[in-house]
RNA sequence: GGGUAGGUAGCGAAGUGGUUAAACGCAACAGACUGUAAAUCUGUCGCCCUCGGGCUUCGGAGGUUCGAAUCCUUCCCUACCCA
């Protein structure tokens, strides 16, 4: 194995990162993988509990990938451990913990998705389970005495929730250690992640001093943004461009993401060369709409195809602005008894409404069209003798097809 | 263990016996507009039938009352203070 010269790499490396703790640390590291040839461990951990990955999520994957690609060894680490017992923090009704089987098999997906960013060379996923199961509560004990909870109330969402008297379960303030522990396990060199997670990172740091290791150097790439701008890109929000969303969908969240994002987007999410960085924020000054077609079609081309993003481009032309219908519609099958189906019965039936008076209110609103007729009447009977194309709103479109 | 403050629709938050299906804000949805699924504006936003209603909601259960989110009992949950 013959790694590149140490310039090269930290330029590669540098490329988007919030902070590198500490810098030096890394550098020496690196000079020291290149003089015994040997790969520096790389770790990031994985939340198996959502397994749906989204462009948040493949700016520290892209990164990871980065160091695969100057030869590192990439270790995902699926918190399958951590998992099982199930993180009740926040208001949401105590989240059912998983099963060990579940955590896996989300692990196996999350794997699935993060290869559409990873290289398969250089690449190791591991079970925190292996070793965090196996520890016994001496074992915890010990682990906790390491770390006081003034130390753990520095973290900031601890120490806000703290004064705002929220609730904080004990066992939260177990998760920094256990991912510290396998920090300690795996003996990485370099541990990645948002900035959000920058205090787990540096717990790891003492902890794994504490057991005697080297420690590892931290590198935290900013939080993406969603598409409304504002929260960072989360599902629970709904303001995510996901990994596996169509090239339709990747293409429309792009377009719909605030103008002053669009360069943070290109930086963090695209392999736009180094090199084209500054000229492309004068581009998107500009020309804001070519540069965020650019961008989506960059963003469509890494996680589908080229054809995929010039098709999907052309069909955002054709249903937004010439408003027709698009060429791909997802079918379904749909009987009745009569010839005829009251449109109420049948909104609710295919799922497009959740309710009859939520359909009722749709029509009433115009947003109901059968094969490009705007139904108007919430008494209409709708002849199912043939396929019909129902619209619902701006961009939900259902093939019905008797039978 | 004792005390105090709380638990209201997806979230935040009003409401302390009777036009309260429950103000307001956010989110969501529809329409208009737009380079955009952005921004802005308008409307909607428990369920069912209809334009007049019917039914089910305010942590859980029970009770008082012609009538309760609002009063009582009890249980559960959260934070804080004291031990």
């Amino acid at each position: 194995m013959k790694f590149a010269p140490l310039n090269e790499q930290m330029d590669v490396i540098k490329r988007g990162v919030s902070e590198i703790i500490p810098e030096d640390e890394l550098v020496r590291k690196i000079e020291k993988s290149i003089k015994t040839n040997k790969q520096l461990i790389v770790k990031l951990g994985c939340d198996p509990s959502r397994p749906d990955l989204h462009l948040g999520h493949s700016v520290v994957l892209r990164k990871l990938r980065q160091f695969q690609d100057l030869g590192h060894l990439a270790i995902l680490i699926v918190g399958d451990f951590t998992g099982m017992i199930g993180d009740p923090s926040g208001k949401s009704k105590t989240r059912p913990s998983l099963s060990l089987e579940e955590t896996r098999k989300n692990g196996e997906s999350y794997f699935d998705q993060a290869k559409k960013v990873l290289s398969d060379k250089n690449i190791k996923m591991i079970y925190n389970s292996d070793w965090l199961g196996k520890m016994s509560f001496a074992d915890v004990i010990k682990l906790t005495s390491k770390y006081t909870v003034s130390q753990m109330l520095e973290r900031e969402d601890f120490h806000t929730r703290f004064n705002k008297e929220e609730p904080i379960s004990l066992h939260e303030f177990l998760y920094p250690l256990a991912q510290a522990m396998d920090s300690v396990a795996i003996e990485s060199d370099v541990e990645l992640g948002g900035t959000d997670q920058k205090f787990n990172l540096l717990v790891g740091r003492s902890i794994q001093r504490e057991f005697g290791k080297e420690a590892q150097v931290i590198l935290t790439m900013p939080i993406l943004p969603g598409t409304d701008g504002i929260e960072k890109m989360s599902k629970s929000l709904d303001n995510y461009i996901g990994i596996s969303d169509s090239p339709r969908e990747m293409f429309g969240k792009t377009l719909s993401i605030p103008d002053k994002l669009m360069y943070d987007f290109f930086l963090l999410a695209t392999n736009v060369p180094n090199s084209e960085l500054t000229e492309l924020k004068t581009e998107i000054a500009n020309n804001p709409r070519d540069t965020k077609r650019r961008l989506a079609r960059e963003i469509v081309t890494l996680y589908h195809s080229q054809e995929a993003a010039i098709a999907s481009e052309e069909e955002f032309d054709r249903i937004f602005v010439k408003k027709d219908v698009p060429d791909v519609i997802e079918e379904m099958q749909y009987s009745t008894t009569g010839s005829s189906v009251n449109i109420l019965q049948l909104l609710t039936e295919t799922n497009l409404a959740p309710s009859k008076g939520e359909a009722r209110r749709l029509i009433e609103q115009g947003g109901i069209s059968i094969n490009n007729e705007k139904i108007s009447d919430a008494k209409s009977e709708i002849l199912m003798n043939e396929p019909k194309i129902i619209k619902v709103g701006k961009r939900k479109f259902l093939k019905v097809i008797p039978g």
